[in-house]
DNA sequence: CGCTCCTAACC
DNA sequence: AGGTTAGGAGCGA
C-alpha cells in the first residue's frame, strides 16, 4: 500500500442486516432457500467491483476487504456485560444466509475477514489506520453512525443505497460535531440497539450543543455544575460515570491483532467461471447474465458452485409455491396473493391519470349550483364530501360541501367560511370581512337545491365514510339515499391487520398513487389548529373538491372489484345499510346522569387521597404510583421484592397480576397500589371523561366505527362506550349513571354465548351442539366431559377452569394463554388442551382446517362470507405465525357473530315500525344491544327484539344451535344490563 | 407536540 | 389467548 492507492473497506455484517431488512424475501426458485439478503448483498458487491474495473469515473479501490463480525461477545462485553445484551437473535429465514453471502464472497474473489472476540467496526479502524499511515485512501462501505468517529481528510464514508459520500463536513451536518467528537457525542446519547446506556434525558442534538459549548466530554462532565437546565445538570452529574463507560464501549480499536496484512488486500480481476457457477447456484438470473456478460464467461458452458449452507440450518418450512408476505411487487417470485395484486392493473390505470387541482370549481351563487345538480342527475351520480367546523360529525356546524361528477370535474360550495379571527383588527370596517371572504349561497337556499339530489333515488351519492356525511346532512334534515361509501368497500374487500387501513389518504395512495392535501396541511395540528371556516376559500376548494374527485376516482376502481372477488353480498347486506342505522344511533345518543358522576368523581378522589398518603408513607415524597417505571424500580430495586415478568422493553411488569401475587404474599404497597390504578382508571377515563362529552340535554353520542377490526365488529369512539365498567361495583356504580329519558327506560338485549354457539355449529360437535339445544349449562357440561365430574353439585372452580378453556378455545388456544389465565403450569395447561382435544376431536379438525386454508389462501371468512386477511400466517418468524394463526381461527367465530347482530340491527327498526313500537336502539356492545323504550311498551318490545335477535342468522343461515336472546329493562343501564 | 410503552376498561 | 379504545408516563425534537 503507498501512497495513491485507495482501500475499500465493507462492512459486511451491517449489510447484510440492511439487505434483508430493505428488500422484499426472495426464495431461492427451485427449493424456497431464502435468498433475499445474499441477492441484495451480491447485486452491491458487483456494482462495488464493476466500478472498480472502470478506472476513467469515481475513486476505483486498488484494495478491498469485506468484513464481518465473528462472535457475540467482545471485549466489551468484558467492560460491560449488559453490551448488545437486547440484541434479538437473527430472524429464522436470515441465519442460513450468512454462510453463503461468506461463500459470495469467496466466489467474487474477494477477502473475506472476521476474527474471533472482535467487531468487524475494530477491524475496520485497524485497516483504515494502517492505510492512512501508509499514505493511502480509504473508503468505508458503510453508513453506521459508529463508524463516522473514523473518518477523516483520508477516510471517508460510503452509503452505497443512497450514494453518498460522507466526509467530515457531511458528519458534521447530521450531528452537528466533527468526527473527532463523534465518541464524545455517542457517549452521551448512548445506543438503544447496543445498550450503549448513554447519559438519560440527552439526545443527540443536546449532545452536539453541550460539546460545542464544553468542547470535550471529559470537560464537560467536570464542568457540569455550569449548566443552567435544572433536569440536564442533574443528569450529567449523577450519571457521568455511565457516560466514560458509554465512551470505551463506542471507542473503536484500531489496533486489533491480524491475520491477513494489508498489502494482501490487492484487489485482483475475479474468476468469471467461479462466480457464475455461484450466481448459478442461487438462481439469481438476471445477475448471473450481467456478470457472465461483463466477465466474458458462457452461463451455458459452466455449472453450479456447491454451496456451504447444510439444508439441517434451513429457515422455516418456506412453501416456495406461496411467496411470504408482503409479497414482491414484480418479478419472477410475485404471485398474486392478495387482492391488492390482483387490482393492479386497474390500479395502473388509475395511476396513470393525474389530478389537477387548479381546475376544481367554487360555487358561489345558486344558478351556477342547480346548473351543477342538473348535470349531476343527468350523469346519474354523484361523489360529495361535507366540510365542518369540528372534526365530529355531531357537533361541527356544516361549512361547505364538495362534490364531483367526473374524474377531474369536481366542485366546493362554501357555505359557512368567516374571516379568521387575526383579520378582525384590519377588518374594522363594517362589511369588510364578509367582503374578504366573499361571495356565499345562503345555507337554507343552497341545502334546498343539494337536498332535492341527494334524496334523488335516481342519482347515486358516494362517501368516503360516509356515515360522517349522512349525519352532517341528517342534521340539516336531509336523509341521503341512495349511498354508496368506499371506505366500507375497501374494507368488505381487505379488512386486515397488517394492512394500514381505509382512510382516504392511504386509499388514494394505494389505488391511485396521488397523494391528497392532508387535514393537517390544510388546518395545521394541536394547538396551531384552526377551523376549516376560517381558512382561505381557494385553499379549502383545493382540499374539498379534491376529497370529491378521489372518492370518485376510488369508487371507479374499487365498486367493480366486489363482485370479482365475491364480496358484494357483504358490502350489500352487511356494511352499506348499516350506515343509516348507525348514524340515526349515533345522532340520538344516550342520557347520562351527570350528577351520579360528579358525586362519584368526588367520592373516587376522596379515596385516592387517602391511598396516595399511605403510598407515600411507605414509599417517601416524589414517588409517582402512575409511573409504572418508577414502580417496578420501587418493588424491585429498593424494597427488592422477588421480582417475575418482564415487559417486552426488559422493563419489570406490574401489571395487576405481578401485584396481585405481591400482595397475596402480605406485601402492603402493591395491594394500594392496585386500589390506586382501579380508582385511577374509573375516575380518569370514566367519570371526568365521559362528562366533557356531554351535550345540552344531557346526551352522549359516541361514533361507531364500521372500518377499524379485522373481524367485522365495531368499535365506539369519543367516547368508548363499549368498554363501560361491570365487572367491579364501583364500576357498575358509573353504569348506573346511564338512564332513560322522561317516561321511558332503558332495554338491553343480549346475546347468550354466541360465540360458543357458533363454534359448536361450525366445528359441528354432537355434545356441544345438542347441550345448547337442550339448554343445559355449557361450562358445567365441558367441565363433566373433562374432568368426569357430575353436573349436578358441581364444584365452582371446576366450571371455572372449563370455562376459561371454552373462551380460550375461541381464541385459539395456546399452553400458554391457559396457564396464564388460570395462573397454573403450562405443562398442566397443556395436558387440559390434549383432554380437551380427546374428548372433542372435531374442534382440533376445525382448527387444523381453518389453519390450511388461511395458509393457502391468505385469509378466512365467516359464515355470511365477510372475509378477514392474515398474510403473515406465512410470516417467517414462528411466533408472528403462530399469533397469526390463533387470529384467523378466531375471526370466522368472533365475525361471525359480527355478522348476525348487525343483521339484526338493519332488521330491527323497520321491525319496530311495524309492529308500531317507538324504541329507540342506542348502542351496540357487540353481543348487547340497548334501547330506550316508552315504558308502556316494554314487554312488547322486549319480545319483538329478542325475537329479531334470535332470527337474525337467518333465512341466509340455518344454525344447527338455537340463538338465544336475553333481555331485561329497567331505569339504569347497570340494572338492566 | 407527537410518538411509543404500559396498563386497564369492555366483549 | 381473540377483538378493541383510552389515559398517563416518558422521551425526543
Amino acid at each position: 500500500m503507498k501512497q495513491g492507492d485507495h482501500l475499500f473497506l465493507v462492512d459486511g455484517s451491517a449489510y447484510i442486516f440492511r439487505a434483508y431488512h430493505a428488500l422484499p424475501p426472495l426464495t431461492r426458485k427451485s427449493d424456497g432457500l431464502p435468498v433475499g439478503a445474499v441477492s441484495g448483498f451480491c447485486n452491491m458487491l458487483w456494482k462495488l467491483v464493476e466500478e472498480s474495473r472502470d478506472t476513467s469515473v469515481g475513486v476505483a479501490p486498488t484494495h478491498f476487504a469485506v468484513i464481518f463480525d465473528h462472535s457475540s461477545t467482545t471485549f466489551r462485553n468484558a467492560l460491560y456485560d449488559g453490551y448488545k445484551a437486547h440484541r434479538p437473535a437473527p430472524p429464522e429465514d436470515l441465519r442460513p444466509q450468512f454462510a453463503l453471502i461468506r461463500d459470495a464472497v469467496r466466489a467474487f474473489d474477494l477477502p473475506c475477514i472476521e476474527k474471533q472476540g472482535f467487531e468487524a467496526d475494530d477491524l475496520i479502524a485497524t485497516y483504515a489506520r494502517l492505510a492512512v499511515e501508509a499514505g493511502g485512501d480509504v473508503t468505508i462501505v458503510s453508513s453506521d453512525k459508529d463508524l463516522m468517529q473514523l473518518v477523516g481528510p483520508k477516510v471517508t464514508l460510503y452509503d452505497q443505497m443512497k450514494d453518498k459520500r460522507l466526509g467530515p463536513d457531511a458528519v458534521f451536518e447530521k450531528f452537528g460535531v466533527y468526527p473527532e467528537k463523534m465518541i464524545d457525542l455517542q457517549a452521551l446519547v448512548g445506543d438503544t440497539s447496543d445498550n450503549v446506556p448513554g447519559v438519560p434525558g440527552i439526545g443527540p442534538k443536546t449532545a452536539a450543543q453541550l460539546l460545542e459549548e464544553f468542547g470535550t466530554l471529559e470537560a464537560l462532565l467536570e464542568r457540569a455544575g455550569e449548566i443552567k437546565q435544572q433536569k440536564r445538570r442533574d443528569s450529567l452529574v449523577s450519571f457521568a460515570d455511565q457516560a466514560r463507560l458509554s465512551k470505551q464501549l463506542v471507542t473503536l480499536d484500531a489496533n486489533t491483532p491480524l491475520d491477513v496484512a494489508l498489502d494482501d488486500l490487492f484487489i485482483h480481476e475475479p474468476d468469471g467461471e467461479k462466480l457464475v457457477a455461484f450466481l448459478k447456484a442461487m438462481e439469481f438470473t438476471t445477475l448471473t447474465k450481467r456478470v457472465a456478460a461483463k466477465l466474458g464467461t458462457d452461463v451455458a458452458e459452466v455449472g453450479t458452485a456447491k454451496l456451504s449452507v447444510d439444508r439441517q440450518a434451513r429457515g422455516p418450512d418456506l412453501d416456495p409455491q406461496a411467496p411470504a408476505s408482503p409479497p414482491a411487487p414484480s418479478g419472477d417470485s410475485a404471485l398474486p396473493f392478495t387482492p391488492e395484486a390482483l387490482a393492479a392493473g386497474r390500479r395502473e390505470a388509475a395511476a396513470a391519470e393525474t389530478i389537477d387541482r387548479s381546475a376544481y370549481e367554487t360555487i358561489r351563487d345558486a344558478a351556477t349550483l342547480k346548473r351543477w345538480m342538473a348535470e349531476a342527475v343527468e350523469a346519474g351520480l354523484m361523489a360529495f364530501d361535507t366540510e365542518t367546523a369540528s372534526l365530529s360529525a355531531m357537533n361541527g356546524a356544516l361549512v361547505g360541501v364538495s362534490f364531483a361528477l367526473a374524474s377531474g370535474r369536481a366542485a366546493y360550495v362554501p357555505l359557512g367560511h368567516v374571516a379568521p379571527p387575526e383579520a378582525a383588527d384590519l377588518l374594522a370596517e363594517p362589511g369588510a370581512a364578509e367582503k374578504a371572504v366573499g361571495a356565499q349561497i345562503p345555507m337554507n337556499e343552497a341545502l334546498a337545491i343539494l337536498k332535492s339530489v341527494l334524496e334523488d333515488p335516481s342519482v347515486l351519492k358516494i362517501a368516503q365514510n360516509a356515515k360522517y356525511d349522512y349525519l352532517v346532512m341528517l342534521r340539516q334534515g336531509i336523509a341521503v339515499a341512495p349511498l354508496d361509501d368506499t371506505m366500507l368497500i375497501s374494507y368488505a374487500l381487505d379488512a386486515s391487520s397488517s394492512l394500514e387501513g381505509h382512510g382516504m389518504d392511504e386509499l388514494s395512495e394505494r389505488f391511485l398513487g396521488h397523494k391528497p392535501i392532508s387535514f393537517k396541511e390544510l388546518c395545521g395540528s394541536g394547538k396551531s389548529m384552526r377551523s376549516i371556516a376560517t381558512v382561505p376559500i381557494d385553499k379549502v376548494t383545493e382540499y374539498a373538491a379534491e376529497d370529491a374527485d378521489v372518492t370518485l376516482r376510488l369508487w371507479r376502481v374499487l365498486k367493480p372489484r366486489l363482485p370479482a372477488d365475491g364480496l358484494a353480498h357483504v358490502y350489500e347486506r352487511l356494511e352499506r345499510p348499516l350506515v343509516p342505522v348507525l348514524a340515526r344511533m349515533e345522532e340520538r345518543g344516550i342520557k347520562v346522569d351527570r350528577q351520579i358522576l360528579s358525586r362519584l368523581s368526588g367520592r373516587f378522589a376522596q379515596k385516592l387521597g387517602e391511598i396516595e398518603a399511605d403510598i407515600q408513607a411507605i414509599t417517601g415524597e416524589g414517588f409517582n404510583p402512575g409511573s409504572p417505571k418508577q414502580l417496578g424500580d420501587m418493588l424491585f430495586g429498593k424494597l427488592g421484592l422477588p421480582g417475575g415478568k418482564k415487559t417486552k422493553t426488559g422493563q419489570w411488569s406490574t401489571d395487576v397480576k405481578v401485584l396481585e401475587e405481591l400482595a397475596a404474599d402480605g406485601h402492603e404497597l402493591p395491594r394500594r397500589i392496585v386500589d390506586w390504578r382501579q380508582l385511577t382508571k374509573l375516575k380518569n377515563t370514566y367519570t371526568d371523561a365521559l362528562v366533557t362529552h356531554m351535550d345540552e340535554a344531557g346526551r352522549i353520542h359516541t361514533s361507531f366505527s364500521m372500518a377499524s377490526t379485522t373481524t367485522g365488529r365495531l368499535s365506539s369512539t369519543e367516547p368508548n362506550l363499549q368498554n363501560i365498567p361491570v365487572r367491579t361495583e364501583e364500576g357498575r356504580a358509573i353504569r348506573s349513571a346511564f338512564i332513560a329519558d322522561e317516561g321511558r327506560v332503558l332495554l338491553s338485549a343480549d346475546y347468550s354465548q354466541i360465540e360458543l354457539r357458533l363454534l359448536a355449529h361450525m366445528a359441528r360437535i354432537p355434545q356441544l351442539v345438542e347441550a345448547f339445544q337442550a339448554g343445559t349449562d355449557i361450562h358445567a357440561m365441558t367441565a363433566s366431559e373433562m374432568f368426569g365430574v357430575p353436573v349436578q353439585g358441581m364444584p365452582a372452580d371446576v366450571r371455572r377452569r372449563a370455562k376459561a378453556i371454552n373462551f380460550g378455545i375461541i381464541y385459539g388456544i395456546s399452553a400458554f394463554g391457559l396457564a396464564a389465565q388460570l395462573a397454573i403450569p403450562r405443562e398442566e395447561a397443556g395436558l387440559y388442551i390434549k383432554r380437551y382435544f380427546e374428548r372433542f376431536p372435531g374442534i382440533r379438525d376445525y382448527m387444523d382446517e381453518t389453519k390450511a386454508f388461511a395458509k393457502a389462501n391468505g385469509y378466512v371468512s365467516t359464515l355470511f362470507g365477510r372475509r378477514a386477511h392474515y398474510p403473515d400466517i406465512r410470516h417467517s418468524n414462528p411466533q408472528v405465525r403462530a399469533f397469526n394463526e390463533r387470529a384467523a381461527i378466531n375471526a370466522p367465530i368472533q365475525g361471525t357473530a359480527a355478522d348476525i347482530i348487525r343483521r339484526a340491527m338493519i332488521r330491527m327498526e323497520p321491525a319496530l315500525a311495524k309492529s308500531k313500537l317507538s324504541a329507540r336502539m342506542l348502542l351496540q356492545v357487540h353481543d348487547e344491544l340497548v334501547f330506550e323504550v316508552e315504558a308502556d311498551e316494554v314487554d312488547e318490545t322486549k319480545a319483538l327484539v329478542a325475537s329479531v335477535m334470535e332470527a337474525a342468522a337467518g333465512p341466509d343461515l340455518d344454525l344447527a344451535v338455537p340463538l338465544v336472546v336475553e333481555a331485561k329493562a329497567a331505569g339504569n343501564w347497570e340494572e338492566a344490563h
